[in-house]
DNA sequence: CACTGTATAGAACGATCGTTCGTTAATGTC
DNA sequence: GACATTAACGAACGATCGTTCTATACAGTG
């Protein structure tokens, strides 16, 4: 790795944790080259415009977000050990990253939802794609017969989302101890209104 | 209403809209101004501080909250007519109201959960008193009957917000068509885990 | 009409914003 | 060691930010 793409890095590192914390509208130039130890011209040379450097965070958001929820996932068996494993580090995911101030992609959501541009559609796609690695999960689910075969894997996809989102508000905003414990308390009574009957 | 107050609502309003587009840490008094074709000095003497304007904007959302989604449910029967009432004139409030880039108190959620000040702890106020309004709700539905008894009203609570909370990224990030019928289905499944037996 | 307080305007403040430019320092290549 | 390339800097730009001050217009009251 050149000098160049070291520094790079260096800059995406904090402009990610920043970010977090501020949001990804927040990121000024003048900040991030100052926790950097860096000059504003200098900083900015990396990226050509705010913009790109904000693209830039959600990518590394992105990839940071395979690496400690997905990839870790797949050590679990297909089916319903695999889909639980995804949730709990999915919930845990902004303790386990260098994130103080929660997903940087799902403030972002709400930040841009509004406004048309490149970063709206990288939020965008992004969110989209975890709807997918999510609905994936449940059809594996399915295909082992853990879940009923009518199961709406959409629909499960989309309620595993709101589970998601409300328990960031209630532990960031509301200092809630129990939302993780809520959390799989809604989980698992989405798992048991799909599960297979038995007996 | 003296001609001061007429201007201030005035401005209040368009504050209320613009918010709901850029955020309310994005209201800047410049824009503003030029919007109500006020100077901003003129403008900034209504509030005193740009913290002032934004926490008005945050009290203006809830007045507005309580009347468009709160007192048109109270027509409703106490109990799960209620309830659903107040579910539906939820999920539906941000296009009864002026709120083109949708719930102003939401956003700011996600933008000050991180920084504390007297904004974080009105979003805070306001969203804990929903939380209270919709436990208050459940818990009538429990005293009719139509809900068991050993109903978890927090939890079921919790589970509303993620469900308001995951319909509004689909309509406004996904432009999702299926959302507010989802949104329904999860409640509709709330509901019916929670239901008083009947045969 | 004069008087009083409120309501708005205009100009300016220092600060910060993203960006551009020209130059220097560091790095890698022959 | 000379050269080419890349990385970083420092200064400045015009724009906008929130805020302050002073002055002018307006409203209501006698």
């Amino acid at each position: 790795m050149g000098k160049g793409e070291e520094t790079r890095q260096a800059i995406l590192d904090e402009a990610f944790s920043l970010a977090s914390c501020i949001g990804v509208s927040g990121l000024s130039i003048g900040v991030l080259a100052e926790r950097t130890h860096m000059s504003k011209s200098g900083l900015f040379a990396h990226f050509g415009s705010k913009e790109e450097l904000q693209l830039a965070v959600l990518r590394e958001s992105q990839q940071r977000f395979a690496e400690a929820v997905l990839r870790p996932a797949l050590r679990e068996p297909r089916g319903l050990a695999r889909l639980r494993a995804i949730v709990v580090n999915w919930l845990n995911w902004t303790r386990a990253v260098n994130l103080p101030g929660g997903c940087v992609i799902n403030a972002a959501a709400a930040e841009f939802d509004d406004q048309p541009g490149a970063l709206r559609e990288e939020v965008k796609k992004s969110l989209l794609a975890l709807r997918r690695t999510l609905a994936d999960a449940v059809a594996k689910a399915v295909e082992t017969g853990e879940l009923r075969r009518d199961t709406d894997i959409d629909q499960f996809a989309f309620e595993l989302a709101g589970i998601y989102q409300v328990t960031q508000q209630g532990r960031r905003l509301f200092n809630d101890p129990d939302a993780d414990r809520r959390a799989l308390v809604a989980f698992d009574r989405l798992v048991r209104d799909n599960a297979a009957i038995h007996e």
